[in-house]
DNA sequence: AGTTCGTATTTCGTATGCGAAACACGGTAT
DNA sequence: ATACCGTGTTTCGCATACGAAATACGAACT
Protein backbone atom coordinates (compact mmCIF):
# COMPACT_ATOMS: atom_id res chain seq x y z
CA UNK A 1 0.00 0.00 0.00
CA UNK A 2 1.62 3.44 -1.08
CA UNK A 3 1.01 5.63 2.01
CA UNK A 4 -0.06 8.29 -1.05
CA UNK A 5 3.58 10.61 -1.60
CA UNK A 6 5.38 10.58 1.90
CA UNK A 7 8.87 11.57 2.40
CA UNK A 8 10.48 10.35 5.64
CA UNK A 9 10.41 12.76 8.10
CA UNK A 10 13.69 14.68 8.70
CA UNK A 11 15.88 13.86 11.62
CA UNK A 12 15.51 16.79 14.31
CA UNK A 13 18.02 19.39 14.77
CA UNK A 14 21.33 17.26 16.83
CA UNK A 15 22.91 19.17 19.56
CA UNK A 16 25.88 19.40 17.16
CA UNK A 17 23.81 22.07 14.84
CA UNK A 18 21.65 23.41 18.14
CA UNK A 19 25.82 24.48 19.52
CA UNK A 20 26.45 25.91 15.91
CA UNK A 21 24.16 27.93 15.39
CA UNK A 22 24.38 29.11 18.94
CA UNK A 23 27.35 30.20 19.22
CA UNK A 24 27.94 31.30 15.80
CA UNK A 25 24.78 33.93 16.08
CA UNK A 26 26.73 34.98 19.21
CA UNK A 27 29.93 35.82 16.97
CA UNK A 28 27.77 37.35 14.39
CA UNK A 29 25.98 40.16 16.92
CA UNK A 30 28.36 40.71 18.95
CA UNK A 31 28.23 38.91 22.06
CA UNK A 32 31.10 36.91 20.93
CA UNK A 33 33.52 39.64 20.98
CA UNK A 34 36.51 39.53 18.50
CA UNK A 35 39.71 37.79 19.93
CA UNK A 36 37.81 36.68 23.09
CA UNK A 37 38.71 33.56 23.84
CA UNK A 38 36.51 30.08 23.82
CA UNK A 39 36.64 27.61 26.23
CA UNK A 40 35.09 24.27 25.78
CA UNK A 41 33.52 23.42 29.33
CA UNK A 42 32.39 26.82 29.46
CA UNK A 43 30.42 27.01 26.23
CA UNK A 44 28.83 23.16 27.44
CA UNK A 45 28.19 24.60 30.46
CA UNK A 46 26.28 27.63 28.97
CA UNK A 47 24.59 25.14 26.11
CA UNK A 48 23.62 22.48 29.05
CA UNK A 49 25.20 19.93 26.97
CA UNK A 50 28.57 17.93 26.67
CA UNK A 51 31.95 19.07 25.06
CA UNK A 52 31.48 16.72 22.61
CA UNK A 53 28.75 18.42 20.25
CA UNK A 54 30.13 22.04 21.22
CA UNK A 55 33.68 20.76 19.91
CA UNK A 56 32.37 19.34 16.86
CA UNK A 57 30.17 22.54 16.05
CA UNK A 58 33.60 24.84 16.91
CA UNK A 59 35.31 22.67 14.15
CA UNK A 60 33.12 23.66 11.51
CA UNK A 61 33.48 27.21 12.94
CA UNK A 62 37.24 27.32 12.34
CA UNK A 63 36.57 25.33 8.94
CA UNK A 64 34.41 28.97 8.10
CA UNK A 65 36.48 31.07 9.84
CA UNK A 66 34.78 32.45 12.36
CA UNK A 67 37.60 30.96 14.75
CA UNK A 68 40.60 30.83 14.92
CA UNK A 69 43.38 28.16 16.62
CA UNK A 70 45.26 30.39 19.35
CA UNK A 71 48.15 27.86 19.81
CA UNK A 72 48.08 25.13 21.89
CA UNK A 73 45.45 27.45 23.74
CA UNK A 74 42.26 26.96 22.21
CA UNK A 75 40.26 28.86 19.72
CA UNK A 76 39.36 32.49 19.67
CA UNK A 77 36.62 34.43 17.92
CA UNK A 78 38.50 35.94 14.74
CA UNK A 79 39.66 39.14 14.89
CA UNK A 80 37.65 41.63 12.58
CA UNK A 81 40.84 42.34 10.27
CA UNK A 82 40.62 45.06 7.62
CA UNK A 83 42.40 42.97 5.00
CA UNK A 84 39.72 39.94 5.51
CA UNK A 85 36.82 42.55 5.12
CA UNK A 86 38.57 43.45 1.82
CA UNK A 87 38.94 40.30 0.75
CA UNK A 88 35.24 39.60 1.26
CA UNK A 89 34.04 42.45 -0.56
CA UNK A 90 36.09 41.76 -3.52
CA UNK A 91 34.97 38.72 -3.86
CA UNK A 92 31.35 40.23 -3.10
CA UNK A 93 31.45 42.99 -6.03
CA UNK A 94 31.97 40.20 -8.69
CA UNK A 95 29.22 37.60 -6.89
CA UNK A 96 26.64 39.99 -6.32
CA UNK A 97 26.90 41.79 -9.96
CA UNK A 98 26.71 38.40 -11.34
CA UNK A 99 23.76 37.73 -9.05
CA UNK A 100 22.17 40.50 -9.92
CA UNK A 101 22.27 40.20 -13.57
CA UNK A 102 21.01 36.28 -13.27
CA UNK A 103 18.15 37.57 -11.05
CA UNK A 104 17.38 40.07 -13.95
CA UNK A 105 17.01 36.99 -16.44
CA UNK A 106 15.11 35.09 -14.19
CA UNK A 107 12.82 37.34 -12.32
CA UNK A 108 9.25 35.48 -12.16
CA UNK A 109 6.10 37.77 -11.50
CA UNK A 110 5.87 36.37 -7.89
CA UNK A 111 9.40 37.37 -6.80
CA UNK A 112 8.94 40.79 -7.89
CA UNK A 113 5.97 41.28 -5.43
CA UNK A 114 8.64 39.83 -2.68
CA UNK A 115 10.98 42.29 -3.97
CA UNK A 116 8.71 45.15 -3.61
CA UNK A 117 7.87 44.33 -0.43
CA UNK A 118 11.34 43.62 0.79
CA UNK A 119 11.81 47.31 -0.58
CA UNK A 120 9.11 48.35 1.45
CA UNK A 121 10.02 46.57 4.82
CA UNK A 122 13.41 48.11 4.50
CA UNK A 123 11.95 51.58 3.94
CA UNK A 124 9.94 50.83 7.44
CA UNK A 125 13.00 49.87 9.47
CA UNK A 126 15.34 52.77 8.30
CA UNK A 127 12.12 54.81 10.02
CA UNK A 128 12.43 52.82 12.77
CA UNK A 129 15.70 53.01 13.63
CA UNK A 130 16.34 49.92 15.69
CA UNK A 131 20.54 48.85 14.02
CA UNK A 132 19.63 45.18 14.36
CA UNK A 133 16.55 45.36 11.76
CA UNK A 134 18.44 47.54 9.11
CA UNK A 135 21.14 44.70 9.12
CA UNK A 136 18.42 42.19 9.07
CA UNK A 137 16.22 43.86 5.87
CA UNK A 138 19.63 44.72 4.14
CA UNK A 139 20.46 40.61 4.55
CA UNK A 140 16.98 39.71 3.79
CA UNK A 141 17.11 41.97 0.42
CA UNK A 142 20.47 40.56 -1.42
CA UNK A 143 19.09 37.16 -0.19
CA UNK A 144 16.52 38.24 -2.47
CA UNK A 145 18.80 38.15 -4.94
CA UNK A 146 20.77 35.74 -4.64
CA UNK A 147 17.09 33.12 -4.14
CA UNK A 148 15.63 34.58 -7.82
CA UNK A 149 19.54 34.39 -9.67
CA UNK A 150 18.18 30.49 -9.11
CA UNK A 151 21.88 29.37 -7.93
CA UNK A 152 21.54 27.59 -4.78
CA UNK A 153 25.26 27.75 -4.12
CA UNK A 154 25.60 31.00 -4.68
CA UNK A 155 23.23 32.02 -1.93
CA UNK A 156 24.76 29.13 0.29
CA UNK A 157 27.99 30.84 -0.48
CA UNK A 158 26.85 34.32 0.57
CA UNK A 159 24.65 33.83 3.21
CA UNK A 160 28.53 32.44 5.01
CA UNK A 161 29.89 35.80 3.76
CA UNK A 162 26.95 37.89 5.33
CA UNK A 163 27.47 36.50 8.48
CA UNK A 164 31.21 37.57 8.28
CA UNK A 165 29.94 41.03 6.93
CA UNK A 166 27.21 41.52 10.30
CA UNK A 167 29.86 41.62 12.45
CA UNK A 168 31.70 44.85 11.02
CA UNK A 169 27.92 45.65 9.97
CA UNK A 170 26.51 47.66 13.23
CA UNK A 171 29.71 49.95 12.82
CA UNK A 172 29.06 51.45 9.57
CA UNK A 173 25.27 51.62 10.57
CA UNK A 174 25.98 54.10 13.42
CA UNK A 175 25.40 57.62 10.76
CA UNK A 176 22.14 57.15 9.94
CA UNK A 177 23.04 59.70 6.94
CA UNK A 178 23.94 56.83 4.91
CA UNK A 179 20.86 54.65 5.69
CA UNK A 180 18.62 56.22 3.03
CA UNK A 181 21.10 55.90 0.43
CA UNK A 182 21.46 52.67 0.93
CA UNK A 183 17.95 51.95 0.06
CA UNK A 184 18.05 54.41 -2.69
CA UNK A 185 20.21 52.16 -4.43
CA UNK A 186 18.34 48.88 -3.15
CA UNK A 187 15.13 50.21 -4.97
CA UNK A 188 17.15 50.97 -8.10
CA UNK A 189 18.82 47.10 -8.05
CA UNK A 190 15.13 46.24 -7.39
CA UNK A 191 13.52 48.12 -10.15
CA UNK A 192 16.24 46.79 -12.29
CA UNK A 193 15.75 43.41 -11.71
CA UNK A 194 12.33 43.48 -11.81
CA UNK A 195 12.16 45.09 -15.14
CA UNK A 196 14.67 42.65 -16.60
CA UNK A 197 17.03 44.88 -17.31
CA UNK A 198 20.30 42.69 -16.86
CA UNK A 199 23.00 44.96 -17.56
CA UNK A 200 21.30 47.81 -15.56
CA UNK A 201 21.11 45.68 -12.77
CA UNK A 202 24.47 44.21 -12.79
CA UNK A 203 26.67 47.66 -12.97
CA UNK A 204 24.03 48.92 -10.26
CA UNK A 205 24.52 46.14 -7.69
CA UNK A 206 28.75 46.24 -8.79
CA UNK A 207 28.22 50.26 -7.37
CA UNK A 208 26.32 49.20 -4.52
CA UNK A 209 28.93 46.73 -3.36
CA UNK A 210 31.84 48.93 -3.87
CA UNK A 211 30.56 51.55 -1.92
CA UNK A 212 29.97 49.45 0.85
CA UNK A 213 33.38 48.06 0.67
CA UNK A 214 34.35 51.92 0.99
CA UNK A 215 32.36 52.13 3.76
CA UNK A 216 33.23 48.78 5.47
CA UNK A 217 37.21 50.03 4.81
CA UNK A 218 36.54 53.32 6.92
CA UNK A 219 35.08 52.12 9.96
CA UNK A 220 37.83 49.34 10.72
CA UNK A 221 40.81 50.67 11.59
CA UNK A 222 44.27 49.64 10.56
CA UNK A 223 45.22 46.93 12.91
CA UNK A 224 42.66 44.21 14.00
CA UNK A 225 40.08 45.43 16.13
CA UNK A 226 40.05 42.59 19.49
CA UNK A 227 38.32 44.08 22.45
CA UNK A 228 40.18 42.05 25.39
CA UNK A 229 37.63 40.70 27.51
CA UNK A 230 34.84 42.62 27.80
CA UNK A 231 32.46 41.50 30.52
CA UNK A 232 29.44 40.63 28.27
CA UNK A 233 28.93 37.76 29.56
CA UNK A 234 26.29 37.44 30.73
CA UNK A 235 23.84 38.78 27.80
CA UNK A 236 25.86 36.28 26.30
CA UNK A 237 25.08 33.63 28.74
CA UNK A 238 21.45 33.97 27.98
CA UNK A 239 21.23 33.67 24.19
CA UNK A 240 22.73 30.74 24.53
CA UNK A 241 21.17 28.59 27.03
CA UNK A 242 18.78 27.00 25.08
CA UNK A 243 16.23 27.07 28.43
CA UNK A 244 17.44 30.37 29.94
CA UNK A 245 18.76 28.44 32.48
CA UNK A 246 22.46 29.21 33.26
CA UNK A 247 25.42 29.12 35.60
CA UNK A 248 26.06 32.33 36.70
CA UNK A 249 29.52 33.61 34.82
CA UNK A 250 31.70 32.09 38.13
CA UNK B 1 65.78 37.47 27.61
CA UNK B 2 64.55 37.44 24.19
CA UNK B 3 65.84 34.48 22.21
CA UNK B 4 65.79 36.12 19.03
CA UNK B 5 63.05 36.04 17.34
CA UNK B 6 61.09 32.74 17.99
CA UNK B 7 57.73 32.01 17.50
CA UNK B 8 55.87 28.77 19.06
CA UNK B 9 55.86 26.21 17.03
CA UNK B 10 53.16 25.04 15.03
CA UNK B 11 50.80 22.10 16.68
CA UNK B 12 51.36 19.08 14.62
CA UNK B 13 48.14 18.14 12.50
CA UNK B 14 45.75 16.17 14.49
CA UNK B 15 44.01 13.21 13.92
CA UNK B 16 41.01 15.04 12.93
CA UNK B 17 42.39 17.25 10.12
CA UNK B 18 44.49 14.03 9.46
CA UNK B 19 41.34 12.30 8.89
CA UNK B 20 39.69 15.17 6.89
CA UNK B 21 42.58 14.68 4.66
CA UNK B 22 42.20 11.36 4.01
CA UNK B 23 38.70 11.05 3.37
CA UNK B 24 38.49 14.57 1.28
CA UNK B 25 41.16 13.10 -1.05
CA UNK B 26 39.41 9.33 -1.28
CA UNK B 27 36.15 11.37 -1.97
CA UNK B 28 37.87 13.47 -4.54
CA UNK B 29 39.70 11.01 -6.53
CA UNK B 30 36.74 8.59 -6.42
CA UNK B 31 38.18 6.29 -4.09
CA UNK B 32 35.05 6.76 -2.61
CA UNK B 33 32.08 6.45 -4.89
CA UNK B 34 29.06 8.67 -5.07
CA UNK B 35 26.20 7.65 -3.01
CA UNK B 36 28.85 5.44 -1.42
CA UNK B 37 27.47 5.17 2.22
CA UNK B 38 30.31 6.17 5.03
CA UNK B 39 30.22 4.21 8.12
CA UNK B 40 32.38 5.87 10.96
CA UNK B 41 33.16 2.33 12.90
CA UNK B 42 34.91 1.21 9.34
CA UNK B 43 36.80 4.46 8.31
CA UNK B 44 37.65 4.44 11.97
CA UNK B 45 39.42 1.29 11.72
CA UNK B 46 40.79 1.81 8.41
CA UNK B 47 42.90 5.14 9.89
CA UNK B 48 43.28 3.02 13.38
CA UNK B 49 42.16 5.44 15.25
CA UNK B 50 38.55 6.08 17.11
CA UNK B 51 35.60 7.26 16.02
CA UNK B 52 35.96 10.36 17.63
CA UNK B 53 38.03 12.19 15.02
CA UNK B 54 36.41 10.86 12.15
CA UNK B 55 33.11 12.38 13.71
CA UNK B 56 34.55 15.60 13.35
CA UNK B 57 35.93 15.47 9.94
CA UNK B 58 32.56 14.34 8.77
CA UNK B 59 30.63 17.36 10.22
CA UNK B 60 32.85 19.62 8.40
CA UNK B 61 32.92 17.31 5.28
CA UNK B 62 29.33 17.62 5.60
CA UNK B 63 29.40 21.31 5.99
CA UNK B 64 31.15 21.72 2.59
CA UNK B 65 28.96 19.48 0.86
CA UNK B 66 31.23 16.47 0.01
CA UNK B 67 29.11 13.51 2.22
CA UNK B 68 25.58 14.55 2.88
CA UNK B 69 23.12 13.17 5.48
CA UNK B 70 21.25 10.16 4.27
CA UNK B 71 18.11 10.32 6.85
CA UNK B 72 19.10 8.53 10.11
CA UNK B 73 21.53 6.15 8.12
CA UNK B 74 23.86 8.03 8.72
CA UNK B 75 25.93 9.91 5.69
CA UNK B 76 27.09 9.25 1.77
CA UNK B 77 29.11 10.08 -0.27
CA UNK B 78 27.77 13.29 -2.01
CA UNK B 79 26.09 12.25 -5.86
CA UNK B 80 27.59 13.69 -8.68
CA UNK B 81 24.55 15.66 -9.69
CA UNK B 82 24.36 18.00 -12.66
CA UNK B 83 22.73 20.76 -11.02
CA UNK B 84 26.08 21.41 -8.15
CA UNK B 85 28.18 21.58 -11.22
CA UNK B 86 26.21 24.06 -13.26
CA UNK B 87 26.10 25.92 -9.70
CA UNK B 88 29.63 25.95 -9.24
CA UNK B 89 30.85 26.50 -12.93
CA UNK B 90 28.16 29.87 -12.43
CA UNK B 91 30.59 31.23 -9.52
CA UNK B 92 33.85 30.18 -11.15
CA UNK B 93 32.54 31.66 -14.18
CA UNK B 94 32.40 35.37 -12.36
CA UNK B 95 35.59 34.22 -9.96
CA UNK B 96 37.91 33.46 -12.64
CA UNK B 97 37.12 36.52 -14.30
CA UNK B 98 37.95 38.67 -11.78
CA UNK B 99 41.10 36.74 -10.42
CA UNK B 100 42.57 36.58 -14.03
CA UNK B 101 41.85 40.92 -14.06
CA UNK B 102 43.21 41.08 -10.65
CA UNK B 103 46.30 38.95 -11.42
CA UNK B 104 46.73 40.99 -14.42
CA UNK B 105 47.05 44.17 -12.84
CA UNK B 106 49.21 42.86 -9.76
CA UNK B 107 51.39 40.71 -11.10
CA UNK B 108 54.67 40.48 -10.71
CA UNK B 109 58.34 39.81 -12.31
CA UNK B 110 58.73 36.54 -9.94
CA UNK B 111 55.12 35.52 -10.39
CA UNK B 112 55.83 35.07 -14.63
CA UNK B 113 58.30 33.45 -13.83
CA UNK B 114 56.23 30.91 -12.05
CA UNK B 115 53.22 31.48 -14.78
CA UNK B 116 55.53 30.43 -17.97
CA UNK B 117 56.86 27.38 -15.42
CA UNK B 118 53.39 25.97 -15.07
CA UNK B 119 52.67 26.18 -18.47
CA UNK B 120 55.34 24.45 -19.83
CA UNK B 121 54.42 21.44 -17.26
CA UNK B 122 51.21 21.22 -17.96
CA UNK B 123 52.49 21.05 -21.53
CA UNK B 124 54.70 18.22 -20.71
CA UNK B 125 51.62 16.71 -18.85
CA UNK B 126 49.70 16.59 -22.07
CA UNK B 127 52.20 14.76 -23.68
CA UNK B 128 52.81 12.40 -20.54
CA UNK B 129 49.01 11.49 -20.78
CA UNK B 130 48.41 10.72 -17.19
CA UNK B 131 45.19 11.69 -16.24
CA UNK B 132 46.20 12.54 -12.76
CA UNK B 133 48.66 14.72 -13.73
CA UNK B 134 46.58 16.79 -16.15
CA UNK B 135 44.39 17.28 -13.03
CA UNK B 136 46.91 18.60 -10.97
CA UNK B 137 49.14 20.80 -13.31
CA UNK B 138 45.28 22.01 -14.26
CA UNK B 139 44.53 23.09 -10.66
CA UNK B 140 48.41 24.28 -9.95
CA UNK B 141 47.36 26.40 -13.01
CA UNK B 142 43.99 27.93 -11.71
CA UNK B 143 45.69 28.20 -8.51
CA UNK B 144 48.58 29.99 -9.59
CA UNK B 145 46.08 32.66 -10.93
CA UNK B 146 44.05 32.99 -7.60
CA UNK B 147 47.79 33.69 -5.66
CA UNK B 148 48.48 36.36 -7.74
CA UNK B 149 44.90 37.75 -7.79
CA UNK B 150 46.23 38.41 -4.09
CA UNK B 151 43.09 37.63 -2.64
CA UNK B 152 43.63 34.76 0.42
CA UNK B 153 39.26 34.07 0.64
CA UNK B 154 39.16 33.51 -3.52
CA UNK B 155 42.27 31.23 -3.26
CA UNK B 156 40.50 29.38 -0.50
CA UNK B 157 37.62 29.35 -1.34
CA UNK B 158 37.95 28.15 -5.15
CA UNK B 159 40.56 25.13 -3.79
CA UNK B 160 36.60 24.34 -2.08
CA UNK B 161 35.19 24.27 -5.74
CA UNK B 162 38.20 22.80 -7.32
CA UNK B 163 38.13 19.55 -5.07
CA UNK B 164 34.60 18.99 -5.85
CA UNK B 165 35.25 19.40 -9.66
CA UNK B 166 37.99 17.23 -9.58
CA UNK B 167 35.61 14.77 -8.93
CA UNK B 168 34.01 14.67 -12.15
CA UNK B 169 37.46 15.91 -14.18
CA UNK B 170 38.36 12.62 -14.86
CA UNK B 171 35.34 11.81 -17.30
CA UNK B 172 35.91 15.04 -19.42
CA UNK B 173 39.53 14.63 -19.59
CA UNK B 174 38.96 11.41 -21.30
CA UNK B 175 39.27 12.66 -24.34
CA UNK B 176 42.68 13.63 -25.01
CA UNK B 177 41.62 15.91 -28.16
CA UNK B 178 40.42 18.60 -25.90
CA UNK B 179 43.41 18.95 -23.79
CA UNK B 180 45.79 20.27 -26.21
CA UNK B 181 42.73 23.42 -26.59
CA UNK B 182 42.20 23.57 -22.94
CA UNK B 183 46.54 24.67 -22.78
CA UNK B 184 46.25 26.63 -25.50
CA UNK B 185 43.70 28.33 -23.32
CA UNK B 186 45.92 28.38 -20.54
CA UNK B 187 48.73 29.94 -22.32
CA UNK B 188 46.48 33.01 -23.62
CA UNK B 189 45.43 33.54 -20.21
CA UNK B 190 48.64 33.08 -18.96
CA UNK B 191 50.37 35.80 -20.99
CA UNK B 192 47.48 38.15 -21.04
CA UNK B 193 48.11 38.33 -17.13
CA UNK B 194 51.93 38.79 -17.25
CA UNK B 195 51.47 41.00 -20.20
CA UNK B 196 49.41 43.14 -17.73
CA UNK B 197 46.58 43.52 -19.71
CA UNK B 198 43.28 42.82 -17.49
CA UNK B 199 40.60 43.47 -19.79
CA UNK B 200 42.06 40.27 -22.20
CA UNK B 201 43.00 38.46 -19.06
CA UNK B 202 39.28 38.20 -18.50
CA UNK B 203 37.83 38.07 -21.17
CA UNK B 204 39.66 35.03 -21.85
CA UNK B 205 39.28 33.57 -18.41
CA UNK B 206 35.85 33.91 -18.61
CA UNK B 207 35.80 31.75 -22.26
CA UNK B 208 38.23 29.15 -20.43
CA UNK B 209 35.34 28.63 -17.65
CA UNK B 210 32.35 29.25 -20.23
CA UNK B 211 33.61 26.08 -22.20
CA UNK B 212 34.82 23.87 -19.09
CA UNK B 213 31.58 24.16 -18.16
CA UNK B 214 29.67 23.16 -21.23
CA UNK B 215 32.17 20.21 -21.11
CA UNK B 216 31.15 19.57 -17.57
CA UNK B 217 27.49 19.11 -18.22
CA UNK B 218 27.90 17.17 -21.39
CA UNK B 219 29.50 14.76 -19.21
CA UNK B 220 27.66 14.20 -16.38
CA UNK B 221 24.12 12.14 -16.72
CA UNK B 222 20.91 14.09 -16.51
CA UNK B 223 20.15 12.17 -13.18
CA UNK B 224 22.40 11.65 -10.27
CA UNK B 225 25.51 9.45 -11.30
CA UNK B 226 26.18 6.96 -8.23
CA UNK B 227 27.92 3.71 -8.78
CA UNK B 228 26.35 1.63 -5.96
CA UNK B 229 28.85 -0.21 -3.62
CA UNK B 230 32.17 -0.65 -5.82
CA UNK B 231 34.30 -3.09 -4.51
CA UNK B 232 36.84 -0.23 -4.56
CA UNK B 233 37.47 -1.11 -0.84
CA UNK B 234 41.51 -2.59 -0.98
CA UNK B 235 42.55 0.51 -2.64
CA UNK B 236 40.60 3.00 -0.49
CA UNK B 237 41.70 0.67 2.43
CA UNK B 238 45.44 1.08 2.16
CA UNK B 239 45.03 5.01 0.69
CA UNK B 240 43.15 5.33 3.73
CA UNK B 241 45.92 3.99 6.28
CA UNK B 242 47.83 6.89 7.94
CA UNK B 243 50.76 3.85 7.86
CA UNK B 244 50.31 3.45 4.33
CA UNK B 245 53.16 6.11 2.86
CA UNK B 246 52.97 6.61 -0.71
CA UNK B 247 51.04 9.96 -1.57
CA UNK B 248 50.24 9.27 -5.27
CA UNK B 249 49.57 12.62 -6.21
CA UNK B 250 53.36 13.76 -5.26
C1' DA C 1 63.79 41.28 46.73
C1' DG C 2 64.29 38.91 42.59
C1' DT C 3 64.85 34.71 40.16
C1' DT C 4 64.17 30.01 39.33
C1' DC C 5 62.41 25.62 39.68
C1' DG C 6 58.76 22.35 40.76
C1' DT C 7 54.03 21.38 41.30
C1' DA C 8 49.04 22.09 40.68
C1' DT C 9 45.64 23.45 37.37
C1' DT C 10 43.70 24.10 33.08
C1' DT C 11 42.20 22.45 28.81
C1' DC C 12 42.41 20.23 24.86
C1' DG C 13 42.52 15.85 21.90
C1' DT C 14 41.31 11.27 21.90
C1' DA C 15 39.22 6.92 23.47
C1' DT C 16 35.53 4.43 25.33
C1' DG C 17 30.86 3.67 27.23
C1' DC C 18 25.88 3.91 26.85
C1' DG C 19 21.22 4.31 25.14
C1' DA C 20 17.99 5.03 21.36
C1' DA C 21 16.36 4.42 16.83
C1' DA C 22 16.27 2.13 12.58
C1' DC C 23 17.23 -1.90 9.84
C1' DA C 24 17.51 -7.07 8.94
C1' DC C 25 15.98 -11.37 9.53
C1' DG C 26 13.70 -15.37 10.84
C1' DG C 27 9.73 -17.52 12.71
C1' DT C 28 4.71 -17.84 12.85
C1' DA C 29 0.05 -17.55 11.42
C1' DT C 30 -3.14 -17.51 7.66
C1' DA D 1 3.37 -19.50 -0.42
C1' DT D 2 2.74 -14.97 1.53
C1' DA D 3 2.11 -11.49 4.88
C1' DC D 4 3.15 -9.98 9.46
C1' DC D 5 5.47 -9.36 13.63
C1' DG D 6 9.01 -9.56 17.26
C1' DT D 7 13.81 -9.91 18.22
C1' DG D 8 18.81 -9.16 17.37
C1' DT D 9 22.13 -6.20 15.21
C1' DT D 10 23.92 -2.14 13.55
C1' DT D 11 25.17 2.52 14.06
C1' DC D 12 24.87 6.91 15.38
C1' DG D 13 24.69 10.88 18.86
C1' DC D 14 26.02 12.18 23.14
C1' DA D 15 28.35 11.73 27.64
C1' DT D 16 32.20 10.68 30.24
C1' DA D 17 36.97 9.15 31.22
C1' DC D 18 41.87 9.63 30.57
C1' DG D 19 46.41 11.37 29.32
C1' DA D 20 49.49 14.87 27.50
C1' DA D 21 51.05 19.49 27.13
C1' DA D 22 51.07 23.99 28.47
C1' DT D 23 50.32 27.61 31.77
C1' DA D 24 50.12 29.66 36.39
C1' DC D 25 51.44 29.89 40.85
C1' DG D 26 54.12 29.44 44.88
C1' DA D 27 58.08 28.13 47.51
C1' DA D 28 62.88 28.00 48.05
C1' DC D 29 67.32 29.73 47.13
C1' DT D 30 70.68 33.41 46.17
Amino acid sequence: MPHAKMESIAPGPTLIERAYEAILSAICDGRLQPGERLNQDELAARLQISRQPVGQALSVLKSQGFVRDNGRRGLIVAPLEREFFLAIYELREALDAMAARLAAERCSAADAVDGRRLVFQGRRSVQAGRVDDLISADMDLHMWIYRVAGNPLLAETMTLYWNHLRRAMSEILRQPSRREHIWDEHEGIVHAIIERDPKRAEKLALAHASEAADRIVESIPAAGLEKPTVKARDSLGRALAPSGRRKSTA
